[in-house]
DNA sequence: TCCTAACTTGGACTTTGTCTAAGTCAACAC
DNA sequence: GTGTTGACTTAGACAAAGTCCAAGTTAGGA
């Protein structure tokens, strides 16, 4: 993530204080963020940063393909900056907790031609449930 | 579905006119309806059914194992009646299309031990997506 | 036929996300 | 360093999707 501003800056990006907290917010691994859990870590660092600026900081990166929208609860999307590294995601149905996680062979060969109705096909999400090791104590 | 309120009966459940008329708009396969879908169809058969009702039902359904929430794009989730019989979801992104698709193999056995961290896993649910014959088509 | 707990209803409310008009400022030119 | 300008940010209104509640209705057993 630290060279994501460079590569921004490369592509005509002005470089407002306000992008720059949000891209600082979004660093790390196993990340998966609220857009409100981002404005809330973002307003930490520069109260003034309005909802409206998050919601379209994080519209462009996902757009540039520098960050991923998980769905994986119908709820509020989630932004996963691990987007340059092919992975799937493992979720906790008793905390929400998620991981990103690397499973072995490539999805798209699992789907038989026959299976496919005829679409072209340019990727698959998989998302894995399970109990994490903390709810499974907590559930005798 | 012809069994489904049979089966509902059996578990203790009140057979209303508004029960009835939401499992009848859910029967079908490749059926991928949003709540409000349902309720708009719903209407036509029983005009004064609310979207409370609605959405009371389904949660119930989904409890019982009946129908399968599916959230494949952060809006609205969508309520699939094919819950007895595995599967996974091929999605259009022109259009948006859902059809129910069945993978080879089992989507548990690729994700090694080491890669668990520790979970209890129960499923995994796995979204292709795609352009339909339709949008290819229709994209030169 | 009556009774009652279960079900339904309309509307208020919450959460998540989008849009807009007006104000601000990063980066370039000089 | 200063000025300029179009891209960026802001607050708040709006919209979509879903939840909750008190009051009214009803399915199904007695």
């Amino acid at each position: 993530m630290s060279d994501l501003l460079e590569r921004l800056r490369g592509r005509g990006w002005r470089l407002t204080s306000q992008r720059r907290v949000v891209a600082e917010v979004l660093d790390g691994e196993h990340v998966h963020l609220t857009a409100d859990e981002v404005h809330a870590r973002a307003v930490e660092r520069l109260p003034e940063i309005s909802r409206a600026t998050v919601y379209n900081t994080l519209g462009e990166l996902v757009g540039l393909g520098e960050v991923l929208e998980v769905a994986t609860d119908g709820r509020a999307k989630r932004y996963d900056p691990n987007a340059h590294h092919a992975h799937q995601h493992l979720v906790c149905y008793g905390c929400g907790a998620i991981r990103d996680v690397h499973p072995e062979g490539d999805p798209l060969a699992a789907l038989p031609a026959a299976e496919r109705f005829g679409f072209t096909l340019s990727g698959a999400e998989i998302t894995y449930r399970g109990l994490c090791p903390d709810c499974s104590a907590a559930r005798p």
